[in-house]
DNA sequence: GTTTACTGTAAACGGTGTAAACTACTGATT
DNA sequence: AATCAGTAGTTTACACCGTTTACAGTAAAC
């Protein structure tokens, strides 16, 4: 019975990931999804993809899922591509990678990353981009200690969420003094994501984006606060590495 | 002749005018704009707003100039709502009057500052936002001479950039010295822009967003290069003033 | 006073999301 | 192994969308 049942599931899911997978072509080449279009490409009609999706809204949903699974899995592999002992790299390769696909992929960027709709994405079980970025972090820490702001010197509504944060769910039981490395992490991630929101809608100058001066700028700006003062010239240099590709 | 024609022309612009304000309606309304839905709030045809807006794209297009126009005046009321020999003040006030209206218009935001089609804003002849911003930024620099980095000393690319830059269009004849006031311009708009963009995304626990404690570490951020280091707790106090309102 | 240009309508076409009814098929139950 | 139930799909239909075409009235231009 489970044999069985499972196959039927698995064939239920398996046209789910088809249909997933056209929606995003459609994204990308198109620059919309439609249902019928969805539904033409795998040689259906449209109302058969009510079985999937409740709603091409819904639709929309799950590829904005896929596409933030994907990117996820993009990013880990960029931070494993360096040493495992260079936490620095890691969280380096990992940031970059982040840049230049939002810049590559910028309607499905778009679609995850600002979106007033989609939202639920933040409840998916798999690791996020938050969480893994909240790693690489975390592992940067370990290595080099830069100082982590107290919560008794922040602001008391401020140090009250950092004790219980919502996204970055793998810091949980985690020691006070460490809580304030919470905080770091959410700064650190709205200037990731507001520089690469910036140049993907291009509300600065083209030039700018293309020579990535304000993406390096930018992440220069943490190195300081981040003890990584040391290690900037190498850096630096990777940094240059990742971009030519 | 001249009245008369006026008359025409100023008939057209005046429905025009109805016809942008209704799809803005329409917009933080039901959070769409449709041709069918701006004619039957205007008593028209569908194909009658033809007349007036050349697709459908273009009408969203006239939306989006018109929010760009309308939050550039918001800004500039804000920032004359200070004194004008206090341009840190006025800085202060037109940043926390965007923010607000960002945060309270997020359909309006999404559409003028995270849209990969609508791009076309940036050539119209009325002062845009960057270049308000621009102008309070020059208006600090002339009372508070905080360091402006020198173009030698940074990329010779992004020098380059900086000595003819695209957006801020009011820097032109404008000594060497201060060209990299340019490169200032272009990383303080962008920590506010991606601060808002990530707040107004929700891409962050939402408690910090409603208590303001990333927007507040932004600004304070950006005090110290800017001079502002003395008058820290004088403008702590005006933020918290513009954001009770 | 005639002509011209502008502003609007009506009808129609293709495309969209979605609901309901219906038909095969196929996996699970007996 | 035969039956049954639910699954996956189609067909049809509806309301809405952007857009084009042809046409009518009306105000301006000469």
């Amino acid at each position: 019975m489970n044999a069985q049942a499972l196959t039927r599931q698995q064939s239920h899911a398996a046209t789910t990931a088809r249909i997933v997978s056209a929606a995003r072509h459609l994204l990308v080449n198109r620059g919309e999804v439609t249902l019928r279009a969805v539904a033409r490409e795998l040689g259906m009609t449209a109302p058969a993809l009510y079985r999937y999706a409740a709603s091409h809204e819904d639709l929309v949903r799950m590829v904005a899922i896929a596409i933030d699974a994907d990117v996820a899995t993009r990013i880990t592999a960029a931070a494993d591509e360096q040493p495992a002992d260079d936490p620095a790299a890691r969280l380096i390769g990992a940031t970059v990678e982040f840049r230049q696909w939002a810049l590559g992929n910028r309607e499905e960027f778009a679609l995850v990353f600002t979106n007033v709709d989609v939202d639920c994405i933040d409840e998916v079980s798999s690791p996020g981009t938050g969480m893994i970025f909240s790693a690489l972090l975390f592992a940067l820490w370990e290595k080099y200690q830069f100082p982590i702001p107290s919560l008794g010197d922040l602001d008391p509504g401020l140090a009250e969420i950092l004790r219980d944060p919502q996204v970055p769910a793998d810091l949980t039981d985690v020691p006070e003094e460490i809580r304030g490395l919470v905080w770091i992490l959410e700064r650190a991630w709205s200037r990731l994501y507001g520089t690469v929101t910036l140049e993907v809608f291009r509300h600065i100058d083209p030039r700018i984006v293309d020579e990535a001066h304000l993406f390096r700028a930018m992440i220069e700006d943490q190195a300081g606060p981040l003890g990584l003062s040391d290690e900037l010239p190498r850096l630096r240099a990777l940094i240059t590495g990742l971009l030519a590709r």
